[in-house]
RNA sequence: GCUCGAAUGGUGGAAUGGUAGACACGAAGGACUUAAAAUCCUUUGGCCAUUGCGGCUGUGCGGGUUCAAGUCCCGCUUCGAGUACCA
């Protein structure tokens, strides 16, 4: 009988289909173990070899902790809100839900040929209003909440409404906000209605905010940094600028604090904390006000208050609130020409051509410890958004202020000792300090930090400010709120309206889903605004609590709607606990079922996410545990990253002017242009020639030079794209090899984590272990199987095997398992006899592996139910044990002879037998040795 | 620039500080076959010796720790990933 993997793999996916094997209940009698993969964009193009890694890895984790006894939640869905759908929606008119239909299909497809174990009982799919009902939701609950910084926790609005109205601002309110606003009780209670609206936003964690974007008029629509070239729209040519515009945010910045203590709680890797902490960006040092000549004041942030010596200017950012106020009427012509100059450039282009520019406001701030006066400056090099869009100048010691002092002429002073300025300025922090002025004018216990260590400068400094009255110590943060609307038509609409004010109102909870209206088009509006604008039923009904026609807005019953959608992360930020509880028509989540679930405990994806995804679904799960939805505070507690799977492209080398293609290693001797080959008519680099002729017309005629009458060709590894024709379809290798051998074969490829390229050219060895596999089970007649007691050497070869799986899966080291594997099956062919005893667990520890060659086995071995209720075979250390063992004899570490001896030998036994043998008398030639290591059945070092 | 990671045969890659190169591919030779495919066996880091069954050398480079280093420490080189006027 022949391994006809084809009618094996069918007839088992069709059995744990009809048997829903794979469905999973909450149980309270088996510990729970939640396996999540990151859910796919269904793209046009389908799945490629490099998206089934990560979903192969997780298969076989899930599938192993289910042999061992747990209740394994490891569902799958579709993030299917995106771009590329609404894209080819504008350019085929084709609407994104048919796109986005067909391409699911597609993915579902081809994701079920590969066996996985997904319960798909429990699929979501982030466009079905059943779904994005709860993200809206989640979004109103945020727009309900502030956040209190000294409980660290998101609480209700109405809380904040209550201290406005007892006490205003003041008393000691700690809350994160815009920081707009400062008032009391009175002036509260004095506020109308829209004010007090429009103060509120400034502290909801989900709120309307004036932010700065790339605007294109032409388009009407806010364009990503990368849709903008020089300035220009990249479709359309089109000029963008710089523009302030109302925006829907989440306050992601108030948990910066615990989104960086959470990670020292989960354990992910490395350098994807580093890579979090980074984005998140905390750095700690002090807010300075600063006095000015035109009797105002402003504060800026540093982390280097030790140079306060040394601050020669300042330098606004020309979007900062404060220019206006800074400059002097003198300047004014020369500061409206450099903003005008600078709105123009994108926030790219400014970083891109790093010319120093900047303008004197002709204002001068008081240096508050020396009293000197300094210039203030105007330039794009200081970011508005970030710190408090000003900063104090040292040129000295920041390379920035150094180039604009250079540039501009203005002076610079050194305040570290010993160090050399005259070419660059000296921006390490370490050294002592010198120059501190000895003006006369300082305040009474001056501030000196000579001689101090930078360090300690530093915290000197801080004491200062703060004892003086000077400022305060800060902690800033790189993390900014996340922008949160998107002019876009695909996308989760916003369950809000407009009130006659014109201020944002929350849609009922229990008139959720507001779902997505049919339109025919998916640009922006005549108007200039978003797709939606397009949707005549796009007015709420404040009495009936549904969409009504647009014409009926009267803005006393009937209002607008919010015309923006979310973005992108909006429906992937929750997923994870929607699959606790898909179906509940009451909750997000119900509280049994998160309790039971808890969070992810292992979640595979690729490091992509790193700074978006993964930091906007923690900031998500936070807040819901703030608002007790959810039991706990971080969703993924372990993470692991599979490498990008890269393509390995194919050449072809042809003569230049002619139709004749040299193979590789003959390319020399030619002029030759490589062109790209496509990868699935090369088999192992040699090109099989018919099918490169009936590849593309242009080639029917080709002709070839050989080497040993074959074509070879070249390669390189390059990003799987369709223009190099490197892109291989997981379908092709299933047809050709079957799902087990694709599934061994990504696995043996490398190290789950390690990004490689995709190369088929292993592909047959694992492909020739399954046959072998085969092979154990039935010779050409019929089953082999005997019930025969196994030998202590077939044991030995199973134990050893099940140790080392068992270990590596835990591990994830699967590239590892797949050799384990192959070794056993070489030693049990060898030992020409095929015991069930053996076999069996042998394949309970394969079926993670390759599912549906165990399911068949198992079933030949005389088993009815799946393979996937078995338990996983515990190995035995006793069938382990060596008889004798074979030590390696070095003298003073250099390896000399072996020796066997028996395994119980003592320490002493083997250095003595160690030291009897013939070559090592005629090495000690009588010296005795200094030292012995023996290391049981490894190594004997003798030291002389 | 900063952060993190990596570097081992012709190739993908193994190796709790303990005989480097497991396993697989490829290659070479052989068996079976009319032939091919499939299958099986042998060899395969380099150099030297192969009727002396062995010797030397070897994990990007230079140092160090250790009886013993691919592995630990210090200093480089190269490549990859992420991030970037963040004060």
């Amino acid at each position: 009988m022949i391994y006809n993997f084809k009618e094996i793999e069918q007839k088992w996916q069709a059995y744990w289909n009809t048997h829903q094997v794979y469905q999973v209940k909450e149980d309270e009698e088996k510990p729970k173990y939640y396996v999540l993969d990151m859910f796919p964009y269904p793209s046009g193009a389908g799945l490629h070899v490099g998206h089934p890694l990560g979903y192969i890895a997780s298969d076989i984790f899930s599938r192993f902790k289910r042999l061992n006894g747990y209740n394994v939640l490891h569902p799958m869905g579709y993030d299917a809100y995106g771009l590329p759908a609404e894209q080819y929606a504008i350019q085929t008119g084709q609407h994104p839900s048919i796109t986005t239909r067909k391409n699911i299909e597609r993915y579902r497809e081809q994701l079920d040929k590969i066996g996985f174990s997904f319960d798909w009982s429990r699929e979501v799919q982030t466009c079905d209003p059943a779904y994005y009902r709860w993200t809206q939701w989640a979004f109103l609950q945020m727009f309900n909440s502030y956040y209190c910084n000294d409980l660290q926790q998101a609480r209700p609005i109405e809380e904040l409404i209550d201290a406005f109205e007892q006490v205003g601002t003041g008393g000691g309110l700690n809350v994160a906000s815009g920081g707009r606003y400062s008032f009391t009780a009175n002036e509260w209670k004095a506020m109308s209605r829209k004010e007090q609206q429009e103060v509120l936003l400034d502290y909801r964690i989900a709120y309307l905010g004036d932010t700065m974007v790339n605007w294109c008029p032409a388009l009407g629509t806010v364009l990503a940094n990368d849709e903008v070239v020089n300035g220009f729209s990249e479709r359309g040519g089109h000029p963008v600028e710089q523009k302030v515009m109302r925006q829907w945010c989440l306050r992601v910045s108030a948990y910066a604090q615990r989104l960086l203590d959470g990670l020292n709680h989960i354990d992910w890797t490395d350098s994807l904390k580093e890579t979090q902490r980074n984005w998140i960006g905390r750095s700690e040092g002090v807010e300075l006000r600063f006095d000015t000549t035109k009797q105002t004041s402003f504060t800026i942030f540093t982390t280097r208050a030790d140079t306060i010596f040394g601050v020669t200017f300042m330098v606004l950012a020309p979007e900062s609130e404060l220019v206006d106020t800074l400059t002097t009427p003198g300047q004014r012509p020369e500061v409206d020409a450099y903003l005008a100059a600078t709105k123009k450039k994108t926030e790219r282009e400014r970083i891109a051509d790093r010319k120093v520019t900047g303008v004197f406001s002709g204002s001068y701030a008081v240096n508050p410890v020396t009293q000197e006066e300094i210039p203030i400056w105007i330039s794009d090099y200081v970011l508005a958004g970030y710190g408090t869009g000003a900063i104090m100048a040292v040129p000295g010691h920041d390379s920035r202020d150094y180039a604009f002092a250079k540039h501009f002429d203005l002076p610079i002073v050194p305040l570290i000792e010993g160090c050399d300025i005259s070419e660059e300025s000296f921006d390490a922090k370490e050294g002592k300090m010198v120059n501190s002025p000895q003006t006369g004018k300082e305040r009474p216990g001056g501030l000196v930090l000579n001689g101090l260590e930078v360090k300690d400068a530093i915290a000197h400094t801080k004491t200062y400010v703060e004892e003086n009255g000077l400022g305060r110590v800060k902690v800033n943060y790189r993390l900014r709120d996340a922008i949160f609307s998107r002019q876009r038509y695909w996308g989760e609409p916003f369950p809000i309206y407009y009130d006659a004010d014109g201020m944002p109102q929350p849609l009922p909870e229990e008139n959720l889903p507001l779902e997505l209206p049919n339109v025919d088009k998916f640009l922006p509006t005549q108007t200039g605004e978003p797709p939606l604008g397009h949707s005549q039923c796009w007015a709420w009904d404040t009495i009936r609590g549904k969409v009504v026609e647009n014409h009926l807005i009267d803005n006393k019953t009937i209002f607008p709607l919010e015309l923006n959608t979310m973005p992108g992360f909006a429906g992937s930020s929750a997923y994870y606990l929607r699959y606790m509880d898909p179906h509940n028509d009451q909750a997000l989540v119900s509280n049994q079922a998160n309790h039971y679930w808890r969070n992810v405990d292992l979640y595979l994806g690729g490091t992509e996410h790193a700074t978006g995804h993964l930091i906007y679904s923690r900031f998500w799960n936070k807040f819901l545990y703030d608002t007790h939805i959810v039991c706990e505070d971080e969703p993924f507690r372990k993470l692991i990253n599979q490498g990008m799977i890269q393509g390995r492209s194919n050449f072809v080398y042809r003569i230049n002017g002619t139709q004749t293609f040299v193979s590789l290693n003959l390319k020399s001797n030619h002029e030759t242009t490589p062109l790209h080959v496509d990868v699935n008519i090369v088999s192992n680099d040699i090109l099989d020639i018919e099918a490169f002729r009936n590849w593309n017309p242009e080639y029917k005629d080709a002709d070839f030079i050989l080497e040993d009458g074959r074509y070879v060709c070249g390669w390189a590894v390059e990003k799987m794209s369709k223009s190099m024709y490197n892109v291989v379809n997981p379908d092709l290798i299933v047809e050709k090899f079957g799902a087990d051998t694709l599934r061994l074969y990504e696995m043996f490829l490398g190290p789950l984590e390690q990004s490689k390229p995709w190369d088929t050219n292993g592909i047959d060895g694992v492909h020739r272990f399954l046959k072998k596999l085969w092979a154990l089970f039935y010779a050409p007649s019929g089953s082999r199987l005997s019930k025969d007691k196994p030998t202590a050497e077939e044991l030995k070869s199973l134990h050893k095997l099940i140790k080392k799986v068992t270990y590596d899966i835990e591990h994830f080291s699967f590239n590892t398992s797949v050799s384990a594997f192959m070794i056993c099956v070489n030693e049990q062919t060898s030992f020409q006899c095929s015991k069930q005893a053996i076999l069996e667990p042998l394949i309970i520890t394969l079926a993670p592996f390759a599912p549906h060659i165990a399911e068949e086995l198992w079933h030949e071995l005389g088993h009815d139910s799946s393979i996937c209720d078995a338990a996983w075979p515990a190995h035995d250390e006793a069938y382990l044990k060596e008889d004798m063992l074979t030590y390696a004899v070095s003298f003073n570490g250099k390896t000399r002879f072996n020796i066997t001896l028996p395994a119980e030998t003592t320490n002493q036994e083997v250095e003595q037998a160690a030291l009897t043998h013939e070559i090592s008398i005629k090495w000690m030639e009588g010296k005795p040795p200094r030292k012995i290591i023996v290391v049981p059945g490894k190594i004997i070092n003798i030291v002389f």
